[in-house]
DNA sequence: GATGAATGAGGGTTCATTCAT
DNA sequence: TATGAATGAACCCTCATTCAT
């Protein structure tokens, strides 16, 4: 799991000698997403320039349009290329059969790990925002992510009911509850920051032992 | 407290006729920030026109540039003058002497009613994004709504422990935990809503469950 | 001929208390017509903004509708109002029964005194390029500053050269060759001041050694 | 030498057919400055719109912005590609192994048939009062320009004054007197020509006259 | 006469997209 | 497939001028 939902693009830049041809373009493509990623996550899906994409992924401005059809099109696909690869690690830890408290601190964990701390957090936020303008987007975010982790999380919920280790059916019923906070800690570190630290950890921590009491947390860091 | 802090675009623009003329400036300038309300809403900061804002608020594009340096100057102006009334009744609502579900009961009612259901969720869906690219915003957001807030949230819960109404102190050291269903239903809202609609007091409901159990809830809607 | 013809604007800012409505009146004209000399100086004519000339003049952009038709008219008076009181003086100097070395002595430090070393020298290169757009302002320069100069140049050296002072007729025949140097002190000064400084008494005196040798100079400074 | 220095323009534009890709784009370019010339020309730099350029040059107004960063730069090419072709030429003229007055008088219609009479003159102008505002333009024409011309005046002068050619050294301290009449010829066509024409070969033999004496001239046209 | 808010016509510059090489 | 010059549609902002107070 450890590189389970890493950075897809440095996998691409290896040993590009010895390359067919395929792979090659391949790799260009990835050079794109990734320079993309950065350029994105810096100044917005409107203001960044595909100049500056193509700069940074060491081609040029006509290039990328050999590999994407217009800017929204890069921008889609570079939501499924982040996030994809992290749906399914994110399901396997919650249909494992563990103590919910046990899973969910797993989840928080990988949150922190593969999102928080990565470039993802910075692709969430422009989905946030970007989203509204790109229904496409957002469509496709919603079938690939949101619908299987919602499930995911019902059913985990809904075991952990019937096994008596939670009380509420809140969340169950509206399973948004449990990435609240994700979106929040996301939220407040694009904004406020700088001006008063949040940490992400004892955020999740905390949310946990609103839920579960503030009984010993298993399983730690 | 029905009417404490919506639109302040409404008032501005009753009578014209008969106005002074300072009072005609300030509905011009109020003309103008709610037509700045509804194109950046509608395309985010970067690519809202100020040709739009200036149609919409029936002046030409020069004119905004009377009552605002910059573009950016405005969007500033934007948040203020949307959020600043709200403060207020949040604080009064939050410092009341009552039950602390109660209070937070009266507290989301407030949010649905000043915020999800009016323009002002969208203000906020552009802070989360633009204020990103735009620090002077987002200071201003934080000195002047987030902080006082979270005070009085802190205030509230700290009484709610000692009282024994709850026994988590959770909240008092992460106020973001109050606000975080509150940041889900806005960013969900402008993303899936078209996709699967979300029953925001539903949400909000189940959230106090949570905290305080399912025990009745006081004071319906 | 200390005084003769420096700041016009000077004279109108004293004892603005005790003045009559159609003092205040002109002295206000005159404020706007110094401010315009310094921004139009600093800045060019196209580039100059009335907004500063405004406010330079202590005044309100609309005001200096009252005082000027437009732009151009101001750009216009300002010639007119820097150089008119000049020409009496220069043609004073030049009409004097000396000889003619002496006189070209004294007309020479008369530029350097009231043009090189004041805001006239501006002025001047204003005229040199922002005329050709203005022909009503070069034609009334023509009329009012270089007709009479040069009619003046020419009865001098007519004079001198009877009288023996000179074998030359160059100059009767380009009186323009008496002001070169002048000319292109000007622009030297505009353009390669800072890069290699200009002594500009040194060049109108090795210029009038050029005409009559460089026999002793009379009227020293 | 008669096409030693003229209008570099006109090279460009022939034969765009079979040209290569580079040469186009040369071509190109020079299309662009040469519509520059004619329209900072006739406007000057600050009046001057690039859409016009761009028209003028049969391109499209993004098309500038390819081949100069911004309306400066574009200017300080301008300047660059006018003169320097001019400087060998003139150059070479003056350490040619003549007596000091022809070599005078061919540096003299040297200026009549290359610049004056060509559109270098206009540039003159634009750069004596522009050149105030855009200094890297002044420093980049003295450089170039200025300093070059300076020393070959002087060291011709001194040998003249070695020979005893003359006898004054007025213009080996200030070489600025033997182009004084050149400025003069420009200022005075932009401003006065519809007034009163001017002779520039008369005022240029006039001029030389004053430094060598009236006696028969060598080299007529 | 003085004010300053309002006007409105561009101006320079940017940038996604196209296309001939 | 890759290139990068060319396109052209906007966009933000400026500023001379007008006019109601």
């Amino acid at each position: 799991m450890a590189n389970g939902g890493t950075e897809p693009a440095l996998s691409a830049k290896r040993s590009l000698r010895h390359a067919t041809r395929a792979e090659r373009i391949a790799a260009r493509r990835e050079a794109i997403l990734s320079a993309a990623l950065n350029e994105f996550s810096a100044r917005g899906f409107e203001a960044a320039r595909l100049d500056d994409v193509a700069k940074r992924a060491g081609v040029v401005k006509g290039t990328i349009y050999q590999h994407f059809p217009d800017k929204e099109a890069l921008f889609e696909e570079l939501i499924r290329w982040m996030f994809r690869p992290l749906v399914g690690t994110l399901k396997a830890n919650i249909d494992a059969d563990m103590p919910a408290r046990m899973i969910l601190e797993r989840v928080a964990e990988l949150f922190v790990r593969d999102v928080y701390h990565t470039s993802r957090k910075e692709v969430m936020r422009l989905l946030i925002i970007d989203g509204v303008r790109f229904p496409r987007v957002a469509d496709s975010y919603y079938r690939e992510v949101v619908v299987p982790v919602n499930d995911a999380v019902r059913t985990l919920l809904r075991r952990a009911l019937d096994r008596g280790e939670i009380t509420e059916n809140a969340m169950v019923r509206f399973p948004q509850l449990l990435v609240a906070p994700w979106v929040v800690a996301i939220v407040w570190r694009g904004l406020f920051e700088h001006l008063e630290p949040l940490d992400v950890r004892g955020l999740l921590r905390a949310h946990l032992d609103q839920l579960f009491g503030a009984g010993a947390a298993q399983d730690g860091p």
